[in-house]
RNA sequence: GUGGGCGUAGCUCAGCGGUAGAGUCCCUGACUGUGGAUCAGGAUGUCGUGGGUUCAAAUCCCAUCGCCCACCCCA
C-alpha cells in the first residue's frame, strides 16, 4: 500500500466490475426517463460562481462553505455543487422554451467540499430531471412517478416517499414569521445549531435530529395549516393524482428542502441501509427560479438522486462473475497457434468478444486462462479440427462440449443460436 | 468544520518493543486434447508518510495524509 500517489480525499476511482453496474443502472434509468419524454442535457462541470450563489442561496451551507471555487481570468468560477441552476441557465441561454425542450434530464458528477462519509463523496454523481413550463399538479405527479421508476431502476427495495408542501413564496414568508414567533419562548432551550437555524433558515429547525429539539417543536405551527388557498389546492391535487396512480407516500410536514429556490411541492425518497445518509433522492417545485436567473416567468420542478447512494441502497455487490467475453480461443499445435491472431480478429469482426492466450501457454494453461477470463465458451482449435474444418466448443459453466464450424461467420451464428437456446 | 475508530502483500486480516506472517489471489510445473480440483515449487511489502523516543519501532509518542462512523449538511 505504499503508493506514491493516491486519489484526493473524497474523490474515488470506479473500477471494472463497478462500472458495469453503473452502466446497467444508467441504461435502465434512461429508458424510464425517455418514457416520460425527457431528453438528456450535459452542462459543463465549471460555471460562474454567481450562478450558484444566486440560485442555491447565499445562506446555504452548499454555497457558504462547500463549493470548490477558484479564479479563471478574473472570474470567480466553481465546480458545480448541483445541476439545477445550470440547467436553468442553459434553458434560458438557448431559448429551449421555444424549441419545446421543457423536459430535461442529466447524469453526471457534482462536487461539494464536505467531510467524506458513507454515501457522501466530494465528487459524487447525480441523475436528475427538470421540467420547465408546466405548472399543473399532474406534472408534479409525473415527476414523482418517474423519480420512483428511477429508484427502482437501481434495484432499491422498499423506497419511502415523503411529501410536503412548503407553499408559495407568500405563504412561506408568512409561515416563517409565525414559526419564529412561536418558537421564541423555547429559543433558549434549543440546541446551538437550531438557534442559528432560527436566524438563517427557520424551516430547518423542524427537521433537527436532536430529540430534545423535536419535543420542543412538536406543537409548533405546521406549514400545512398555513398554506394559501392556491397552495392548498395544488397540494391536494398532487396527492389525489398520486392516489389515482396507486403511489404510496407519507406526508411529512417537517420535510423541508435545504435549497432556497423551492416552493410548493417538496419530496424526498429514502432507502434503508445507508446509515445517516438515507436520502437517496430529493426534489421539489421551483417556480420562481428561471425568472430569478434572468429568464421569463416559467414554472419549474425537478429532483436529483445520488447514484452512489442508489446503488449502495440496492445492495448489489460488484459484478465480479459477470460474463465479459463470448469466447476464449484455445489453440493446440503450431499451425493453430499461428492462425490464432487472424482468427481472433475475424471473430471480432463478427461482433464477438474474443480473448486468447498471446503468451502461448500449453493446453492446460490456456484452459485455465479461459476459465478465468470470464468467457462463456472455450473454442478449441487443433490439427484435428483444422483438417475437418471444425472447432470444439466447450461451455465453461456446464462443461458440455460439442463441435461447431471453423468458418468465423458460421461459428458466430452457431454460438448465437446456442446462447439463445440456453437463455 | 467538530468528535471517535482504523491504515501491515493485489484482497481479507493476524502480529502490538527483539529476524514481517496467514488465508486468498498471482506465477511456474505435474499438463501439447481440456479450466474451476489436487499436489509441488515460487514471487510480492519503504508495515500510509514524515519526525521523535529506544541498543532495538509495524509495535510507544507527535505531526500529516487517506479511509470509515457519527454530528453538521445534503443526493
Amino acid at each position: 500500500m505504499a503508493v506514491r500517489y493516491q486519489s484526493l480525499r473524497g474523490f474515488s476511482d470506479l473500477l471494472p466490475g463497478e462500472t458495469e453496474l453503473w452502466q446497467a443502472f444508467e441504461t435502465r434509468a434512461r429508458r424510464a426517463l425517455a418514457r416520460y419524454g425527457f431528453r438528456e442535457i450535459r452542462p459543463p462541470h465549471l460555471e460562474k460562481t454567481e450562478l450558484f450563489t444566486r440560485s442555491v442561496g447565499e445562506g446555504t451551507d452548499i454555497v457558504g462553505k462547500e463549493m470548490f471555487t477558484f479564479e479563471v481570468s478574473g472570474d470567480s468560477v466553481s465546480l458545480r455543487p448541483e445541476l439545477t441552476a445550470q440547467v436553468c441557465r442553459a434553458y434560458i441561454e438557448h431559448g429551449l422554451d421555444r424549441r419545446g425542450l421543457g423536459r430535461l434530464y442529466y447524469v453526471g458528477p457534482a462536487f461539494r467540499k464536505e467531510r467524506p462519509q458513507k454515501g457522501r463523496l466530494r465528487q459524487f454523481h447525480q441523475v436528475g430531471v427538470e421540467v420547465f413550463g408546466e405548472s399543473a399538479p399532474e406534472t408534479d405527479v409525473e415527476v414523482i412517478a418517474v423519480a420512483l421508476e428511477t429508484v427502482a431502476a437501481a434495484g432499491v427495495e422498499q423506497p419511502r416517499l415523503l411529501l410536503n408542501s412548503i407553499g408559495d413564496p407568500e405563504s412561506r414568508t408568512a409561515y416563517k414569521r409565525i414559526l419564529v414567533a412561536a418558537l421564541e419562548s423555547v429559543r433558549a432551550q434549543l440546541c446551538a445549531d437550531c438557534r442559528t437555524r432560527l436566524e438563517r433558515n427557520p424551516l430547518r429547525v423542524l427537521d433537527c435530529k436532536v430529540d430534545h429539539c423535536r419535543t420542543l417543536t412538536a406543537d409548533a405551527p405546521r406549514i400545512d395549516e398555513h398554506l394559501s388557498d392556491d397552495a392548498r389546492r395544488h397540494f391536494d391535487a398532487v396527492r389525489a393524482g398520486l392516489d389515482r396512480l396507486g403511489i404510496a407516500y407519507q406526508v411529512d410536514p417537517r420535510l423541508v428542502r435545504g435549497l432556497d429556490y423551492y416552493v410548493h411541492t417538496t419530496f424526498e425518497i429514502q432507502a434503508e441501509g445507508l446509515g445517516s445518509q438515507n436520502t437517496v433522492l430529493g426534489g421539489g417545485r421551483y417556480d420562481g427560479l428561471v425568472a430569478q436567473l434572468g429568464g421569463r416567468q416559467v414554472p419549474g420542478i425537478g429532483w436529483a438522486a445520488g447514484i452512489e447512494r442508489l446503488l449502495m441502497a440496492a445492495g448489489v455487490d460488484t459484478a465480479e462473475s459477470r460474463e465479459v467475453l463470448d469466447l476464449y480461443l484455445v489453440t493446440l499445435g503450431p499451425r493453430a497457434r499461428e492462425g490464432a491472431l487472424e482468427l481472433a480478429q475475424k471473430l471480432r469482426a463478427e461482433d464477438l468478444r474474443v480473448g486468447w492466450d498471446t503468451a502461448g501457454h500449453g493446453l492446460g494453461g490456456q484452459m485455465k486462462r479461459a476459465g478465468r477470463s470470464g468467457a462463456r465458451y472455450a473454442v478449441l482449435v487443433g490439427d484435428d479440427e483444422l483438417e475437418r474444418g471444425l472447432v470444439s466448443v466447450k461451455d465453461l459453466s456446464s462443461g458440455e462440449q460439442s463441435e461447431a464450424p471453423l468458418e468465423p461467420g458460421e461459428l458466430a451464428v452457431w454460438l448465437r443460436r446456442r446462447s439463445e437456446e440456453q437463455c
